[in-house]
DNA sequence: CATGTTTGTTAGTAAAGCTTACGAACTTAT
DNA sequence: ATAAGTTCGTAAGCTTTACTAACAAACATG
């Protein structure tokens, strides 16, 4: 008879495990700091000069990390031996699954740089066809590849399990498909599937300069979004966090959505649905049919930045018609509807990472994973 | 020249960290799980039985565990000596100034149990003088502590920082008030204040029965909301996470609030605001001005739901008002506006706590932060 | 009564990071 | 030019941690 109800178990902590924490706290120095000595990263981790060489020694022997030569800087005391990432020393393939009608993927440095690219056309594919699909798409990238592969990642989309098993994504047929296993067995490498708006915003955090707390939205064929809270993203109790496109948003009834309810976000934004409405529609018309949208999203958002307290808000989507008055309304309904005291600082804005996005949150997936950067 | 954005740097983990961690591990077991033996421990933990007979050593020591003697049960082998946590070697104290008129607080047990209460007027006090009434009331508890004091929780009202600076609280009229280093200079004890909000959702967690990802909006004077995602609590960028009494709910107007925007969540909900409309209503108006509220409530929390994939929203007020139709109301509208599908399981339901979730919520603090268990 | 099981402890080992010390290589002051 | 001071990387030895192996104690069972 105890008060508090069970938690999951957490885990026992051994030596060797501190070791890893460490070995990566060094291995994130050299990523993020980019070149630096031995000394260097000892003063900034907070480890001694000892403790530092010895990791060094053994990223060295792993291939991750090289000498550079003497530090040319002139000042006292024996010159500093420069170290870096070898950073040709592996690839990461990259893959994309969250268009309409193709499967995007690419070979991804471990900077993110894009060395290659390939995509294969889904024409309607479903099930078991497109996974086959996806491991075509990785085979002909790991054919490429000029370094060993550290790892595969995939944004999907849909709900991904923690374990990368696609529980539902109904525009490829897949329930429970265990992409994870299936890829890892294929190729004999680390795998890392996970949502495509996870992913997106992952990528936005890594290289698109967004704060620890932000949102990503993306908007294609359908809405969905990415959440990152303190630097973690959100994967929510049933794995279904980020599935804002069939909330209702108003109470002004809207147009029926094909998940059969009235005024879904997504029968306001979704680009297909946008492109219905402006059909044909010029100057002020225009302008309109994108304010009101702007305006539903604005709504939708408000509750969640209110209750999440977040300073950024970023849109993934076509720019021609995102980034314009549909932004502007949001923005404009996103302030009215908050305490402006407390958001004073909230940014809204368009993704910096263009269409590639997706294929380098994965690329953070497996760097993340693998390394222990992000 | 690196591609990724500096992040905040996570500190090195040396083997002494470990044992911490080990530590915290052992006590969370006998906590959560009762009465147990070492072997029992090191079964469930994974660590072997000499490393649990030094930890539970150590344990002994600080007084923290005692030995129970032989275990009853008949079974082959050593009768086993059973070990629990002394559940009565400390006290905790919880401040709770959340309530409009009068601060309350209670020395409690280990296991979260009320053993003394006390409280004091507000008297219409702000500033440093409710800075001295807190101290006042925790002077007087500490007082009458039977055992020595593990520490002092406090859940405040407002805006409050990680380190326990109580950035801004309106109603007390404070702005920036260092209430963790006050108390701790003057009673020389570890203090930890937080929003009153999230100290209520931890104490549902712990002792309520709630999920590691839940909600719970408390409805008073004004509506604020704590979130606990994957079990641990969200601060938000600007450590204002939970405040969403200011967010404007529908597209109908509705009242002017204090803070000037029209159709706050507050203007609907609040207590005060609530007892307004009541005023004179009964029977089938009464239950009208309830659905309404309620109905505005649901609006505002359907994004929220959607987007964070909650399974459980708690409400915590006064029963009589909100335990009814406007429960009903909120519950029928969150899932009228969000997917049923993937929310089949959500539940919407009462604190089972009463009006002292704060005041464990605020111990729940204190023995997560002290002693790693919660 | 012999055998097997379980508990808790003792003794010894491997790994991790620490402190101390030192040679190498450089700058700066005399 | 020489001496002194500074900085870097490494070596040696120590402390802490948790591990394995082994054992005595205390019980049940055939």
């Amino acid at each position: 008879m105890t008060a508090l109800r069970p938690l999951r178990p957490s885990s026992k902590v051994l030596p060797v495990d501190a070791r890893g924490h460490n070995r990566s706290l060094v291995l994130q120095t050299l990523y993020r700091e980019g070149t630096r000595s031995r000394a260097d990263i000892a003063r900034e981790t907070g480890l001694t000069r000892v403790t530092v060489s010895a990791l060094v020694a053994e990223l060295i022997a792993d291939g991750l990390v090289v000498e550079l030569g003497q530090r040319e800087e002139t000042r006292p005391g024996k010159p500093a031996t420069l170290l870096d990432l070898d950073r040709s020393a592996f690839v990461i393939v990259g893959l994309d699954l969250s268009e309409h009608s193709v499967f995007t993927g690419a070979l991804l440095d471990l900077d993110g740089a894009i060395s290659a690219r390939a995509e294969v056309a889904l024409e309607g594919s479903t099930g078991d066809e497109a996974v086959e699909k996806v491991e075509a798409l990785a085979a002909r990238l790991i054919e490429q590849a000029t370094a060993p592969v550290l790892g595969i990642g995939v944004g999907s989309p849909g709900v991904v399990d923690l374990g990368g098993v696609v529980l539902s994504a109904p525009n490829l047929g897949w329930n429970g498909v265990p992409l994870q296993s299936i890829l890892a067995d294929r190729f004999g490498v680390p795998v890392l599937v996970a949502n495509d708006a996870n992913a997106a915003v992952l990528a936005e955090h890594s290289f698109g300069g967004a704060d620890s707390d932000a949102m990503l939205i993306t908007i294609g064929h359908g809405v969905g979004a990415g959440l990152l809270l303190g630097g973690t993203p959100l994967f929510g109790s049933r794995f279904a966090a980020g599935e804002i496109g069939h909330v209702v948003v108003g109470t002004d009834g809207g147009a029926v959505c094909a998940c059969g309810k009235r005024g879904c976000l997504e029968t306001w934004l979704s680009i297909p649905n946008l492109i219905d409405r402006l059909e044909g529609e010029q100057g002020a018309a225009r302008t309109a049919v994108l304010q009101e949208a702007g305006q539903r999203l604005g709504m939708s958002l408000a509750p969640v930045v209110g209750a999440l307290d977040l300073s950024e808000v970023i849109l993934s989507g076509p720019t021609e018609l995102l980034d314009g008055p549909l932004m502007a309304a949001t923005v404009e309904t996103l302030r009215s509807r908050t305490m402006a005291e407390f958001h004073g600082s909230l940014t809204l804005r368009m993704t910096t990472l263009g269409a590639d996005i997706v294929l380098r949150g994965a690329a953070v997936m497996v760097l993340s994973g693998q390394l222990g950067v992000s």
